[in-house]
DNA sequence: AAATATTTTTAGACTAACCTAAAAACACAT
DNA sequence: ATGTGTTTTTAGGTTAGTCTAAAAATATTT
C-alpha cells in the first residue's frame, strides 16, 4: 500500500512546477529553497526522497524537473487551490487578497471526489480571483494571450485579466486603485523618465501607475 | 510566538475530549490510545508536551482531562468538523456515510474567518448530518432530550433524530432499511427472546429492528 | 496481605523534515 | 589553466512523532 503524500513533499512538487513552468529548464536546487523559504540542504534532502518515488528527475549539481505523475500531482494541487479560492470569494465573500493563504491549506484535502463536485458547484470556473486558469481534471491549463499592462502599447483598449504577484499588500493596493479584474485600462501617455504610465480607468478616471506595479498587472487586448 | 498545534496535537485533544465527554472522568492512557489507533507509549509522549503547554491536566497513572484552554480547541475542532460535514452533504451532495472521512482533513484548516463565514452560508445549522449538536462561537453545545430506539416505550410516536455510531457500514444499512433522520417511528412490540422490535416507519411499513441497530438510533418523543 | 494480572511509564531506537558548517563540484574571469 | 566565488552536496545534529520491549505502578484475586 502506498500511502498518500505528505503536504511537504506536495509543496516541493508544486515549487518544482513553479519554477519549470515558465523558464522549462531544471529548476535549480536554490530556486526551490528560496520559493520554500527553506535551505538549501533541506532541499537536497528532499529531492533525494522524490526521486526515490519517481516524482521527479533529479542528477546531482544537474537540477529537477517533474516526471509525468509528478506533473499530475503539481497540477491537482494547483486546481485544488484555485478552485477552493473561487468558493472563498464567490460563495463565502472573502477579498482576493484573503483567499490565497487559506487556500494553501485546502489544497491538500484528499478526495478526488470533494474536488470534482466543488468545481460543479461553482459552475465549473476557467480562472481563479486573481486571473490564474485552473486546469481540468486531466490537468489541462486554457492559458489565455495576456500581455503585461507595462507593455501595453499606447491607446489600446484592455482589460485587467490578471497579476503577477499575488501578495496581499500588493492586492490591496491594487482594489484601493480601483484596479481589479474586469476593469477597462487604456495608456495615454508613458513617462521614460521612470516608466510610469498614464492610464484611463473605466473610461473614467485617470491616474498615473508605478512601473513596478505595470509589471505586475495582466491585460487583455480588447 | 506561539505557533498553531499540529494536526496530531489537535486529534489528540479531539479524543481526550471525546473520552471525557459522557463519561466526566479522566480519560486513560489506554482509551486515547484505543480512540486513536496507537499505542500507549506513544500516548504517554504526547501527554507530556500536551501537559507542558497546559492543554491539559496530567498526572502520572492518574488519567488525563482537558484544560479550559484544551477543551476551547476541541470543541472548535468540533464545531468545525460538523460545519464542514453540514456543507458537503447540503451543498456536494455527499451522503452522509461519505462526509466523516473528508471532514477529519478539513477540521484542521486554521482560520476562525472561515468557519464563521461558512457557518453564516449554511444558514446556522444547530446539528449535522448525523445529528450531532454543532458548537456555536463560544463553544456551548445545545444538546437534546433524546433517548435511545432501544429504551424507548412501545406505541409511543418518536422521529429520529442521530445515530450512535458513525461507520459507513452502519449508516448504510440504515438507508437501505429507510431508518433516515427525520424518519417516523413507532414501537409496535418487543421481542424479548433477542430484545429485537417491531417498529412502523413513516406511518407506512412495518419492519423488525435488530437489538444492535435499535441501540444505535437515537429518537426524541413527539 | 500476598500473588498475579493489567496498565502505564521509561528506555532506546526509528523516520521525516529540518538545520548549520564544512567539503565538493561547478562557473567563470583573468 | 588557475584561482576565485558561487552553488550544491555531505556530514552530523535536532525535534516531533512513532514504535517495541522492559520496568514500574496500580488493580484484582485469592
Amino acid at each position: 500500500m502506498k500511502q498518500p503524500l505528505s503536504s511537504t513533499e506536495e509543496n516541493y512538487l508544486k515549487a518544482i512546477f513553479k519554477v519549470c513552468e515558465r523558464s522549462d529548464k531544471p529548476a535549480s536546487t536554490n530556486d526551490v529553497a528560496i520559493l520554500l523559504n527553506t535551505k538549501a540542504a533541506s532541499v537536497t534532502d528532499m529531492l533525494k526522497r522524490l526521486s526515490e518515488k519517481s516524482l521527479i528527475n533529479y542528477m546531482k549539481y544537474k537540477g529537477v524537473t517533474l516526471t509525468d505523475t509528478g506533473k499530475i500531482i503539481a497540477t491537482s494541487l494547483i486546481r485544488k487551490h484555485r478552485l477552493w479560492e473561487v468558493f472563498l470569494t464567490d460563495k463565502l465573500s472573502f477579498g482576493w487578497e484573503e483567499v490565497h493563504e487559506i487556500a494553501e491549506q485546502l489544497e491538500h484535502i484528499q478526495s478526488k471526489e470533494l474536488t470534482n463536485r466543488l468545481e460543479e458547484f461553482l459552475d465549473h470556473p476557467k480562472f481563479d480571483p486573481h486571473g490564474d486558469p485552473i486546469p481540468d481534471r486531466e490537468g489541462k491549463f486554457e492559458y489565455r494571450q495576456q500581455v503585461l499592462l507595462a507593455d501595453l502599447n499606447k491607446n489600446t483598449n484592455s482589460v485587467i485579466v490578471g497579476v503577477n504577484e499575488h501578495g496581499t499588500e500588493f492586492l490591496q493596493y491594487l482594489e484601493k486603485l480601483n484596479l481589479i479584474l474586469g476593469s477597462k485600462l487604456v495608456v495615454l501617455d508613458t513617462f521614460t523618465y521612470d516608466n510610469s504610465l498614464l492610464v484611463r480607468v473605466n473610461d473614467q478616471s485617470e491616474q498615473t501607475i508605478s512601473a513596478k506595479v505595470a509589471k505586475n498587472i495582466f491585460v487583455q487586448k480588447i
